[in-house]
DNA sequence: GCAGATTCGTTGCTTGTGTAATAGTTGGTT
DNA sequence: AACCAACTATTACACAAGCAACGAATCTGC
């Protein structure tokens, strides 16, 4: 009987993650990219920086589980526009140590004071739910799963 | 007194939605991936199909919020694999019947199967926490955001 | 102090995605 | 009937992502 055996892809959690992670990151993104031509990972990388402040690329990583090719490629882009200045390490000239520039920091302080407000907005938004129990949840289901 | 103004990057909704989604999604591909070789919208396109039965691209389009070229992709690939055949509508011939194969079936129906398995341990491994409310929570955040 | 393994970061190549342009079809208006 | 707007689906192009290979620097064990 599987023909008539009910599956409701609305309720299943890798799909409606995705969905809800889809919505809330395009909204986001409008933000980053016509303020200041960014992609997601370069945010990514600014905050990690504004943050944590001088970092090197695989510090980055390992905060953030980002690869190391999309750090590589947002990196140079985030040079490039003087987000931050790149200084290499004198004892281990494998590593580069990252900072964010005055202009890397005002952006950063900027697109935080948004995505605070964004985040609150979207709090609201699930009025008297738990949302505190969602983050929880959330981070569970980010730290690695199977 | 910026700098010593934290944000929590790992508690921002848009983030963690992504981390979530990310990880659970490439666990899952990897079902998909390795048995029928399918992509991430192939699978979509097949559940929808094996949900609903036969459909156009464009109410799919309409169930699911997939792009269009997303879909046009995914079919391609379906039919080519002989997973779906398509049938063209005599009245409106711009419009394409879409119904899965006896083939397509057997793997909708298994994916479906490992589907809620996995959606179960992801359920078992939030323990005591109210993963109807998370569902709830990310029901709404799905339907746009802004 | 040398060989091999490891680590840092970058690059090439292939694949996937989004936007916009397109071909083809239909329906409505005059 | 001719025209035009709307719609279905595909394709072209440019850009982003992921994987694997790579060069350079460092570390480890002998």
């Amino acid at each position: 009987m599987a023909d008539t055996d009910i599956f409701d892809l609305q309720a299943f959690l890798p799909y409606l993650l995705n969905q809800a992670a889809e919505a809330s990151s395009l909204d986001f993104q409008s933000v980053y990219k016509s303020r200041y031509g960014m992609l997601r990972n370069e945010w990514r990388v600014l905050f990690h920086l504004g943050m944590y402040g001088r970092l090197s690329a695989s510090e980055i990583r390992d905060r953030s589980g980002l690869h190391k090719t999309k750090i590589s490629r947002a990196v140079q882009r985030l040079a490039e526009r003087r987000f931050l200045t790149r200084d290499r390490d004198i004892k281990d000239r494998r590593t580069e140590h990252l900072e964010l520039t005055a202009q890397g920091q005002a952006a950063y302080r900027d697109l935080r004071k948004i995505a605070r407000e964004y985040d609150a907005a979207l709090a609201e938004m699930l009025g008297d739910e738990d949302v505190a129990a969602l983050r929880r949840m959330l981070q569970r289901l980010a730290q690695r799963v199977s």
